[in-house]
DNA sequence: AATGTGACATACC
DNA sequence: TGGTATGCCACAT
């Protein structure tokens, strides 16, 4: 058969991050960047976001919500059904956003790199 | 095969 | 203090 779209059978770039993604806790954030290291590939920070973009083809939810820039920016808003819907959910789940900046970044980040713990 | 693209990051001016 | 420029690399066309 052909890859529709993208098939997480296979040991795709994506594949990776949603993994990462998915095992974002819940009311916590982190940063392409942070995932991007964890896969080995800090120089691919740009995928990441790009694997996102993606994510709208999955049939899991991926909480891209969970993922913002360095700045802890909602960059992403902008790719979601609705730009209020990335922020609206991150305060769902107790994430203070004041202007599209989520408050108290440094203290609700989580690196992947937990997970070796 | 080659070119374009991007939900970042960093450096520089 | 904030915009511009460049690097970076995997995916799309």
């Amino acid at each position: 058969m052909n890859k529709d779209y993208y098939d997480d059978s296979k040991p795709d770039f994506f594949k990776q991050v949603f993994q990462v993604a998915a095992q974002i806790p819940f009311g916590r954030v982190t940063s392409y960047g942070a995932i991007a290291k964890y896969l080995s590939a800090a120089k691919s920070s740009r995928m990441v976001g790009y694997a996102m973009n993606a994510s709208h083809s999955l049939k899991s939810t991926i909480p891209a919500h969970r993922v913002v820039n360095r700045n802890g920016l909602l960059t992403g808003k902008n790719h979601f059904n609705t730009p209020t819907e990335m922020e609206n959910k991150l305060k769902s789940e107790g994430v203070l956003i004041i202007n599209d900046q989520i408050q108290d970044f440094e203290n609700i980040f989580w690196d992947p790199k937990e997970l070796d713990y």
